[in-house]
RNA sequence: GGGCCCGUAGCUCAGCCAGGCAGAGCGGCGGGCUUUUAACCCGUAGGUCCCGGGUUCGAAUCCCGGCGGGCCCGCCA
């Protein structure tokens, strides 16, 4: 048993003294009532006594007089024990019982140190909980390794505040995109995860089994259909924010579980959306940050970028003469397969024009050039199966995509409502799906009844979540701002003895 | 799916090219220290060198296979 993973025995010991000694290393609740430190940082009143509880993040000892640092709810502040000032009992405790990690309840008094630190002199103290490991780095400093890091998250967000920072931002962000939509009438409602028929997207799902019915579903690839069905249904606004999942690769803008805001409205055309989506994004963007302009790495090099409306509008067709100088609308199909050949697209499926020209967009243009927020709009139409022809061009879509430091956020249609040409649509994916297309759209028959009941024109748009924090918090990678992103699970063997 | 790189102490890494006792700093532990804050000073413990196989008198090091991770390219948002 020499040499066995010593700090974890060394603490369990700890543990288990504390326990002979009749004292709980896990009690139920702190002695005594706890002020958050945030509050106690905030407005602090010297001489003041406070009682605060968090977790032992830095210990600094000096004999008779040492220093801790308290991290409470993200927010840190410096404790000090005297040996002049307290019972011996107190003293030869905290020296003896309490380490790194572990969450403490402390009472004290509030005075500046000579250096000026707010810090609250112990007079009474209490282990919370002890912890058996402690963190692999000192406090404010950052996990390098980016295994551990996205293994155990929690320590990654625990150690480092720019890592929390990411993730309030996030949460925050959610929290302003409701109140967003709240504010202009839309209600928020849920859709089902499990789908017999998965849709609103070209992408390939999970699949799953329901026991209860004997029958393989999918997991959800987008809210689209069954958000329609509400505005079927009679509610004029509505959106839902949730998971969707897409049986596709991981890189650093896509994970196979991400979070989508998808919303609906009646009456409404994409004009209206554009002009929804752009006040969203400044908006929230002031409320959460407290500015619109934020800074997002292009190719390395941070670019400043404005997030207030009104955004750039431009045609996918104009975009392309603008930013790579050709005008697709009028090349002949010969030269688009020299492009897609050129830059080594293959189009599943088989050639069709439409796509051919939106493959060519995202690898050209795309990520290149729409660095300022821009909506890029009117697709062709065979591209977008759900979405509404164009009023006054009868090859487009009435469709836009918002780009932002070269980054897809938020896809839109006038959304299609003839039922009609629904289910023609669904036959043209159907027979691409036939040519070998595994992201085709299946034909949603109860879709299709569902619109034969009747759809008012509506706008509705896809907002992706991950990619939206990922340009206000500057990272150029969808990990950073997804809490636990997926990764392989690992088989370890758990070093430890029991007893 | 294709390519490149990485895996050694709790953490960050050196050692590998050119095979020969398993190393440093931080952290831990023990001691000292009553105003520090990446505290400091002295001492000390700590290893499945990712896993499996091969070559060799001898492998962390060379070769093969695997696992895990990162980045780039292709694709979905």
């Amino acid at each position: 048993m020499v040499g066995m993973s010593g700090e974890v025995e060394l603490r369990r010991s700890l543990r288990r003294r504390l326990i002979e000694l009749g004292i709980n290393p896990y009690p139920h609740a702190p002695k005594g009532g706890v002020v958050p430190v945030r509050e106690v940082v905030r407005s602090p009143v010297p001489d003041s006594t406070v009682s605060v509880a968090g977790r032992v993040v830095g210990i600094r000892r000096h004999g008779g007089l040492v220093f801790f640092d308290l991290v409470d709810d993200g927010c840190r502040i410096q404790c000090s024990v005297s040996r002049g000032e307290v019972s011996r009992e107190l003293f030869d405790f905290f020296d003896e019982f309490v380490d790194l990690g572990d969450f403490v309840y402390v009472a004290g008094r509030l005075y500046y140190t000579k250096r000026g630190e707010l810090t609250v002199a112990v007079s009474d103290l209490q282990l919370l909980a002890k912890a058996l490991r402690s963190p692999p780095v000192k406090w404010g400093h950052r996990i390098l390794d980016p295994e551990v890091r996205y293994r155990k998250r929690y320590l990654d967000i625990m150690v480092t505040p720019q890592i929390r920072r990411i993730f309030e931002i996030r949460f925050r962000t959610i929290e302003e995109i409701r109140k967003f939509m709240w504010e202009r009438g839309y209600v928020e409602v849920e859709t089902p995860v499990l789908q017999p028929i998965y849709g609103g997207a070209a992408a390939r799902p999970f699949k799953t089994y329901v026991e209860a019915l004997e029958e393989e579903w999918y997991l959800r690839i987008s809210l689209e259909l069954y958000l329609k069905r509400f505005i079927i249904a009679g509610f004029n606004k509505v959106f839902e924010i949730g998971k969707n999942f897409r049986n596709e690769d991981i890189d650093v803008e896509h994970n196979p579980e991400f979070t989508m805001m998808e919303s609906y409205e009646a009456y409404a055309d994409y004009n209206d959306i554009m002009r929804l989506t752009e006040e969203l994004v400044g908006t929230v963007a002031r409320r959460v940050l407290g500015t619109d302009v934020v800074e997002y790495p292009v190719k390395g090099e941070p670019v400043e970028i404005n997030l207030s409306p009104p955004y750039r509008r431009v045609s996918l067709y104009d975009a392309f003469r603008e930013f790579a100088g050709v005008d697709i609308e009028s090349l002949p199909d010969d030269e688009i397969k020299e492009y897609l050949s050129r830059y080594s697209i293959r189009l599943p499926g088989g050639y069709e024009r439409g796509r051919a020209v939106v493959k060519l967009f995202d690898r050209i243009v795309g990520r290149e050039y729409l660095i300022q927020p821009t909506f890029v709009t009117d697709f062709p139409k065979s591209s977008s199966p759900l979405a509404k022809p164009h009023r006054s061009r009868p090859d487009l879509a009435e469709r836009f995509e918002l780009y932002i430091g070269g980054v897809e956020l938020a896809n839109a249609y006038t959304e299609l409502n003839d039922p009609e040409l629904q289910a023609s649509y669904f036959r043209e994916e159907e027979e691409r799906r036939r040519l070998g297309d595994l992201e085709a759209h299946p034909f949603d028959w109860d879709f299709v009844e569902a619109l034969e009941h009747g759809m008012p024109p509506t706008g509705g748009l896809g907002l992706g979540i991950d990619r939206l924090v990922m340009v206000y918090t500057g990272t150029d990678s969808i990990k950073e701002v997804i809490p636990f992103p997926m990764v392989k699970p690992r088989e370890f063997e758990q070093k430890r003895v029991w007893g």
